[in-house]
DNA sequence: CTGAAAGCGCTAACAA
DNA sequence: TTGTTAGCGCTTTCAG
């Protein structure tokens, strides 16, 4: 016997001590599929029903089990936020103030459309555990991939929706990418410093490859060809605050000294001031500074100096959303990327020179 | 017909195209029982065995349904990070240089044992979806849990553990917190600032009843109370950094005016300075100043101001390392209370005054 | 040492 | 309209 012995109606009475669907439903009277639909405002049951289904299921403290409705809905509500990293170090933000604006604004956006955030690691190495199997996902954000993340790749094949914050180098076929436009933003502000009066314009850069290096390179020796400039720059690895500082005075220290100069990294504003302020230049009237950069610092340092932020708020939301339409299939089925403008924030740094620049072309007062 | 056609051997093949358990064990001869144990490192298999089903596993690109496992396991391998907010913003993170490095050192923890981090919002007020309930959660973890917290007494009532960052204001029964000493170290402060001279030593402080400002503020006036100072301080609402400013004027406009203060909150520094600018007074020389901040902005103003560092990256790991030994039920099963030491990172604006002041009080050289 | 079978709690077809 | 049933893919006793 035993072999099929007429089973009880299944489940004893409730799991781990605490109250199940079924509970529930005996508890109102009703089937389990009735509570279900009541809670769930799926189906077509009267009202009454509805409301005493859910009375009873608060009276009895009854919590749907997410783990049962992932596994037989197949939709988490989870997706996953990672930061592939620049150095060996497991889980840095260099750009912090970036990142941290950019999760807000993600978590925010996830949240109003009813998901939430999972952050994940990058490729871990070697942990002996993988975290990224241990959690159901809908889909992951990729916050700045790199040449051939191995995850990502993975995940892509995997058939899992994934947006990336950054347009992916290599030829990653990611469901979307947002990014800034940053040869646009680059040459405004050499314009804008050129209009500040600069005559040569120095680049503080970084000498790893990923797109927002290497545009924001091109960019600045496209607008000294078109312009006419020879190219002033110094490289660092962007990961390495003391290199930064080390390179800022490099820069400064150069026989054909800029005079003016935009770093691409967030510390290089505090930098570059110091290295001013030790070769005696003073800010903006013997060197004009921007760098890129979402910190507030900026607008208390002596003096303000103007910066390039990426709105990374705005590209978190819009990642998201993004993500969000894929996992649900309401967005175009082929590939998006999506450009978001910058915001130049300008301040003493970068201001044009006073009286002795400005008057420099005394004319008749223009009358056209 | 068809009620109970003598149901195949369950599961059809494949799952959504892509490989799952029986699969495996169809391409590896073997029964799915051995497939589990082989991938999780149970039972007593032959390692060859072990290996074979490894190795087909990975040519299929089999991957273990998280919600499956959950489901069966009961344990998610996820953690909850919230925050509860101060204000009515549904997402603000008023302590944001704090908040991040206490969130990237618990993701790191959590990682290092398995677990992965999502961040929950506070107890949202009317949100259409209720994202608590659609995440299995292990655990736990909640910086600054406000005095009645819904969420929080939800969670501990369904037997959740639950970790907190700062002791919880009421009797919310968590199962352990992390806070730091909060009394010690502002008594270590202003004696420091006491032995660098300072005479009347005001407070700018918060005029909410979280612990922090509570513990913080009586500390305070006992400090007061013991050397016999008179209370010099002034109160606003810590989320409006607006009133921060103003609050700042104002204590320095008094006419009992400090010679030396201590600000709670990360950005009184940056106002007291302002503050003192427009007063004339010169830091220290007239006027002493601290303020509890894990920015590093404060490492480069004019001049450097001494912090208050409370060492969040700590806290974010003991916090995680609580809760996960909760969970996984090492720990001791009454609740634990720790307390964290802070860091007074000394700067220029608290240092001692110079000559005149250090003099001001001619004695004969004592001798006792 | 291996395999068959019994569910974890829920939702979605279908049957009544 | 409501209830019955068959699994979602996995782990885990328990027989072989």
């Amino acid at each position: 016997m035993s072999r099929k012995s007429a089973r009880p109606p299944r489940g004893g009475t409730r799991l781990n001590g605490r109250a199940g669907i079924r509970d529930v439903a005996a508890a109102a009277g009703v089937s389990i599929t009735t509570v279900s639909d009541a809670l769930n405002g799926k189906g077509r049951l009267p009202d009454a029903t509805r409301r005493h289904v859910r009375e009873v299921a608060e009276r009895l403290g009854y919590r749907p089990s997410a783990a049962a409705r992932t596994l037989r809905t197949g939709k988490s509500g989870l997706i996953g936020l990672t930061v592939t990293t620049y150095g060996e170090e497991p889980f840095t933000f260099t750009e912090f103030a970036y990142f941290a604006e950019m999760a807000r604004a993600a978590t925010s956006a996830a949240l109003a459309r009813g998901y939430a955030l999972v952050i994940l690691p990058a490729p871990a190495r070697h942990s002996p555990f993988d975290v990224w199997s241990n959690v159901a996902l809908d889909g992951t954000v990729v916050i700045d991939p790199s040449d051939q993340d191995p995850v990502v790749s993975e995940l892509v094949r995997s058939g899992l929706p994934v947006v990336s914050d950054g347009r992916p180098s290599g030829s990653l076929p990611v469901t979307a990418w947002v990014d800034n436009d940053h040869e646009e933003a680059v040459q405004g502000l050499l314009d804008h410093l050129a209009e500040s009066g600069a005559r040569r314009i120095g680049l503080l850069t970084g000498t790893s490859t990923d797109t927002y290096t290497r545009l924001s390179t091109t960019a600045y020796l496209e607008w000294c060809e078109r312009v006419g400039q020879d190219p002033v720059y110094e490289t660092y690895p962007a990961h390495d605050p003391c290199a930064g500082a080390v390179a800022a005075d490099r820069l400064l220290a150069r026989p054909d000294r800029p005079d003016a100069v935009y770093g691409l990294f967030d510390p290089n504003g505090t930098d570059l001031l110091a290295a001013a302020r030790r070769y005696g230049l003073r800010v903006p009237e013997d060197l004009l500074l921007v760098c890129c950069s979402e910190s507030t610092v900026y607008a208390t340092t002596e003096p303000p100096i103007t910066t390039l932020s990426l709105k990374p708020g705005r590209i978190g939301n819009t990642v998201i959303q993004l993500l969000i339409d894929a996992i649900e299939g309401i967005g175009p089925s082929r590939p998006v990327q999506q450009v978001m403008p910058t915001d130049l924030i300008v301040r003493t740094s970068s201001q044009r020179r006073s009286a002795r620049t400005t008057v420099s072309a005394p004319r008749a007062p223009a009358s056209d």
